[in-house]
RNA sequence: GCGGGAAUGGCGGAAUUGGCAGACGCGCUAGAUUCAGGUUCUAGUGAGCAAUACGCUCAUGCAGGUUCAAGUCCUGUUUCCCGCACCA
């Protein structure tokens, strides 16, 4: 091309004629062929809200695009989709708020999401989108759910929820500020309530086991398997002086010697059992009153002052001493773990020393090897056991074996597995749910629907805030709660909590296989030609909960034979937060958003996306710098201007083979790892240096612009069909580097001297281990800073340096 | 508190995992281009000592240690960020 022709680089323009060419020819969308082999990327479905598309969404999509867009250029068949996962409690506030029903407000924040994600690029399959709030969508979430009432996974129990007494309505966790509520500023109090629960914990196993065979980072292993929480120990039962057996949990069965007192939740049954001979029971009530005005959180901060009460009137034996030992309750023992009570060995446990302390009990020590004056004594590798009977002098591992096999020879205990995991809980008294698909009858009592009765879908109602009582809005609409018992035909009630926003997103990168089929959540031939996902990437924050539940529910669709593999996901990774420019956060309320439209605006989403990656590492948190996408702008600019010096020749030039060759393995290998920054670097250097020599090649650009496909989509097109260089880049093939053209006759080393840079020198490639020594010490630098000095060793490492010890 | 991370120039970061610390970009300085601003191009840019030897010293949160060699490994320590089960 002749410079003089050279048009403006106008993002604008060149961008939405791109965008609205990927649309009309469906470019990326999946292949409904199998014959490929396939890639599945995913990324974390958004939820729609308000405030539109946010920073930290082009992060993870346009690394992922990169990726699919790669593979698609190897030759996979490529399933990238979007969908949206909307219900939500935003949406149902701005609903009570405004009087707008949620599924306008969903529309409309879809409608937008959509628009500014295809401003950006984004080369996802949109012909699937899903939405989590489409009937003929949850239709599936409510079978999923109906599955595992049948297999006994369901279950209702009574769950302390957040009430707020000002406004009467349950409140999420997230609207209770500082114990009060988040809109009033009135007190928040725990309030018992009947709600449906999904038994995780029997998976718990499994879900541990299953992370052995996938590719996560290990992170995101690491937490899951905290989060999970398994703990081997002992349930052992003490002897209560009324006659009944106290069951208590511990990992540390062989400090039984030391339990010097017991400590009970005060939510632990036995205190209404025995209210009768409990003599100070008010008081024990009104301390579980305050208990329940505190979250799990700040019940068990270790830092916090102990609270708690001795239980006057019930004592317990400790059954390997035959003491006489004294029962209390307090908040930092939890119901929800364990067996709601505790053997406390202050000895050897820092809460237990604490609270020991604090109320002056006694204090044994049974592990020798700390200072039990100071604090607890808790390693477990090194003590060795003291004041403990028939345990004396053995260490800590072979005195846990003993006590348990002991305590089970005599029927005081048993050998168990403790998991922190909870069972979920399922129930939300909200309106913008999926609706639990189950009735009450008064003769069979709870009874799911029949499959052909899903979807149930949202009744219409004039108010979406919760009642007074503690209901959803869902209970104030008779004509929909009174129903027939699918079962007995008789009178029945529906279930008028709905689901939590977590059902819908569990599984619907299943849905992303088939996402109209009517008959089945998805094909058996699509499932088992798309699954599973291969590579998975998302927000750290989603580690223990929504990655969590998802792998459940997976791994129980695949337990009733209905998906063909483990493990939903081969691959997860996770990209960093972007900061404020402040380096804070992004909150409206620090007022340091950014917003997407506007630097799609100034400098088109090419160079956005490319900062995007290039800003810093991938997985970490990193401050937004606009001045540093100006910079992506000013790269793509000189890109562009590349078509100014272009030379007639289809070939790498000999003096850029290295060079270009070099970039692509770097670039094709970075990627891969999601070293998107150094990739883009790489590439940069190879500009500079194309601008040094004042000219490039066809064949070098075209290689150039192939790499830089998948980052700058838009302008790479257009570089590529303004000078002819062939079918579309999405079309095209993934350059493939070639190993001979790597190959350097010389190569540059430093030389060291104890250890410091003295110089740099070219030696040959290929100088051997052997060859070194004698190279270097004839040479007439080495002769000159060695001086007469002895030399002790030299250390020769090829290719990068040598190292001269001289005494 | 528990769990998971992080710390490198003025700023974001790089460093092939024990081998030349500061790639690449931002910002800044000087020069060229321009009526001017912007753009673009060229050169420089960790700190200090030097002063033509193009050399020396220091430097990866802090304090030790291992090693021919440490941002990287070990021990201790400080600070900051994220999650904590009803936000998504």
């Amino acid at each position: 091309m002749n410079h003089r022709e050279l048009p403006a680089y106008t993002p604008a323009t060149i961008e939405k004629k791109w965008q609205d060419h990927w649309d009309e020819k469906g470019t990326f969308y999946a292949e409904s062929s199998h014959d490929k082999p396939k890639f599945y990327g995913l990324i974390e479905f958004p939820y729609p809200s308000g405030a539109g598309l946010h920073v930290g969404h082009p992060r993870s999509n346009t690394a992922m695009d990169i990726l699919c867009r790669k593979r698609r250029m190897e030759g996979f068949n490529v399933l990238f989709p979007i969908g949206y996962d909307a219900f939500g409690l935003p949406t149902e506030n701005y609903a009570i708020k405004n009087h707008i029903h949620p599924a306008v407000v969903t529309r409309d924040n879809i409608a937008r999401f959509t628009k500014q994600l295809k401003m950006l690029g984004f080369s996802f399959d949109y012909s699937r989108e899903i939405n989590t709030t489409d009937p003929k969508y949850y239709k599936w979430t409510q079978w999923i759910f109906l599955k595992m009432y049948e297999a006994g996974l369901a279950y209702k129990q009574e769950m302390p929820i957040n009430w707020c007494t000002s406004c009467k309505v349950g409140l999420a966790n997230e609207e209770v500020v500082g114990g009060v509520c988040e809109r009033c500023g009135s007190e928040v109090v725990r309030r018992v309530k009947s709600q449906w629960m999904l038994r995780i914990t029997d998976y718990a196993q499994k879900l541990l086991n299953g992370l052995d065979e996938v590719d996560y980072i290990e992170k995101v292993k690491t937490q899951q398997r905290n989060w999970i929480g398994r703990s081997e120990g002992a349930e052992v039962d003490f002897t209560l002086s009324t006659g009944d057996k106290l069951r208590v949990f511990t990992t540390r069965p062989d400090t039984l010697f030391g339990a010097t007192y017991m400590v009970i939740s005060p939510e632990h049954p036995l205190l209404e059992q025995h209210k009768a001979i409990i003599k100070n029971h008010d008081e024990i009530v009104q301390y579980r009153e305050a208990a329940a005005r505190k979250s799990d959180f700040e019940r068990t901060e270790l830092n916090k002052d102990k609270t708690g009460l001795a239980i006057d009137g019930i004592t317990a034996t400790n059954p390997v001493t035959g003491k006489e030992i004294p029962v209390w309750v307090s908040d930092y023992v939890l119901m929800s773990y364990g067996t709601g009570a505790i053997m406390a060995v202050p000895g050897h446990d820092e809460r237990d020393w604490a609270f020991a302390s604090k109320f002056r009990l006694p204090i044994v020590e049974v592990v020798a090897g700390g200072d039990i004056e100071q604090g607890a004594y808790t390693d477990i590798q090194d003590g060795t056991m003291v004041n403990s009977g028939f345990l004396d002098g053995m260490k800590v591992a072979d005195a846990k074996k003993s006590i348990i096999d002991w305590l089970v020879e005599k029927g005081l205990g048993e050998r168990k597995v403790n998991f922190k995991l909870r069972d979920w809980v399922f129930s939300r008294q909200r309106y913008w749910g999926e609706p639990i698909p189950v009735v009450h009858c008064a003769h069979c009592g709870y009874v799911p629907l029949n499959e052909d009765q899903l979807p149930l879908t949202l009744p219409e109602v004039d108010s979406y805030m919760p009642t007074e009582t503690g209901e959803s809005p869902l209970a104030a609409i008779t004509d929909w709660v009174n129903t027939t018992c699918p079962k007995c035909g008789g009178p029945a009630q529906r279930e008028t909590d709905t689901m939590p926003q977590w059902a819908g997103s569990s599984w619907y990168f299943l849905r992303y296989m088939d996402p109209f089929n009517d008959e089945q959540l998805a094909s058996p031939e699509a499932l088992n030609y798309w699954s599973p996902v291969d590579w998975y990437n998302g927000g750290l924050e989603h580690t223990t909960l929504h990655l969590l539940y998802s792998r459940f529910w997976h791994r129980f669709l695949y337990d009733i034979g209905v998906v063909p593999t483990k493990e939903p996901y081969k691959k997860r990774t996770s990209h960093g937060m972007i900061l404020g420019p402040d380096g804070e956060k992004m909150s409206k309320s620090r007022g340091n958003v950014i917003n997407p439209d506007d630097i799609v605006h100034e400098l088109g989403a090419d160079s956005f996306r490319m900062y995007e990656m290039f800003m810093g590492a991938f997985d970490q948190a990193i401050p937004w710098s606009t001045d540093g996408a100006r910079g992506c702008k000013r790269f793509l600019d000189r890109v562009w201007r590349l078509m100014d010096m272009l030379v007639d020749t289809g070939k790498v030039s000999s003096d850029m083979a290295f060079d270009v060759h070099s970039t692509i393995k770097k670039v094709t290998e970075d990627f891969e790892r999601m070293k998107f920054n150094t990739a883009i670097a790489q590439m940069m250097t190879l500009v500079n240096q194309f601008y040094q020599k004042g000219s490039i090649t066809r064949g070098e650009l075209k290689i150039l612009i192939q790499l830089l496909n998948p980052v700058a989509p838009h302008i790479t097109e257009e570089i590529n069909a303004l000078c002819e260089l062939g079918v579309e880049l999405s079309q095209t093939k993934w350059p493939i580097y070639d190993e001979k053209a790597l190959v350097r006759q010389t190569v540059e080393v430093a030389l060291q001297i104890n250890g410091k840079v003295r110089g740099r020198m070219e030696i040959p490639a290929d100088l051997t281990q052997d060859a070194a020594q004698e190279y270097f010490m004839a040479l007439d630098e080495v002769k000159r800073a060695l001086g007469d000095k002895q030399v002790k060793k030299l250390v020769f490492v090829p290719g990068r340096l040598v190292n001269i010890v001289v005494g």
